[in-house]
DNA sequence: GCCGACAGTAACCATTGGTAACCAGTGACT
DNA sequence: AGTCACTGGTTACCAATGGTTACTGTCGGC
């Protein structure tokens, strides 16, 4: 499980736990997520949802998901193409830690834009 | 609070929410919340910490969590010289999230890692 | 025959993350 | 007096990443 043989540790630079939580860390993955909750959904749906997200990085971010086990992407072979993305139980068990995370972010947006208002203005 | 008036949320592509998604989504800024949680620390004892993190890089991550009050930065005019990096009130309720988090992270590495070694194996 | 929907890909550019080298100020050591 | 090291960075530079825009292939409908 982990290379060195010790526990999972996150303070540990060498644990790979460092990797896993770049990819959570990851600023559309975390969105994705989120957005699969409700059920699968196609690639156009998912990237209007998303916002903002050119095709490409989303394309990555989904291959990135998808081979570390967080998704499945199903090609239905029909006119016109039709793919669909879908949380596997891995990528679901996220979904606790990620709405925390948001949770916070919602909560204290005002905070935040606050302090960086208050140091642009102060230097 | 936000911009246009509506609740804060994250699922809206034009909420500041996704702003500070980005910023506790960093890669280093989730490592220095956890390291400075027992107390404050001094520059080159953070850096040792983390490991790995070049000094020009902690360096932007701990001005973007200042500016974004989430810690202070405190300069002691001694010899040699002494920065204090402290978390604020703001910086400390970031902890909960983050906990859940690396958490996830640490539970789940074998998964993901597992998955990925499937993926590059078959293709 | 042309258009549009879908799910991307290709080529290209800009921003960022990261590396290695260097700096100023001071005290201790020789 | 000269040199060393310690601290907390900065500067210049390079590679990787993120992002934008344009384009592809296939088919049904007009």
């Amino acid at each position: 499980m982990v290379t060195n043989g010790a526990a999972p540790d996150v303070t540990n630079p060498d644990c790979p736990t460092r990797v896993v939580l770049d990819r959570i860390g990851d600023r559309w993955t975390t969105l994705v997520v989120l957005f699969l909750e409700p059920g699968p959904m196609r690639f156009t749906k998912l990237r209007g949802a998303i916002g903002g997200v050119a095709p490409k990085v989303l394309t990555q971010t989904l291959r990135a998901m998808e081979r570390d086990g967080l998704l499945t992407r199903t090609v239905h072979a029909e006119v016109p193409p039709r793919v669909d993305y879908e949380l596997t139980d891995l990528g679901r068990s996220l979904l606790a830690p990620i709405r925390a995370v948001t949770a916070w972010a919602e909560r204290h947006v005002g905070e935040v834009l606050d302090a960086r208002d208050r140091y642009d203005r102060a230097g």
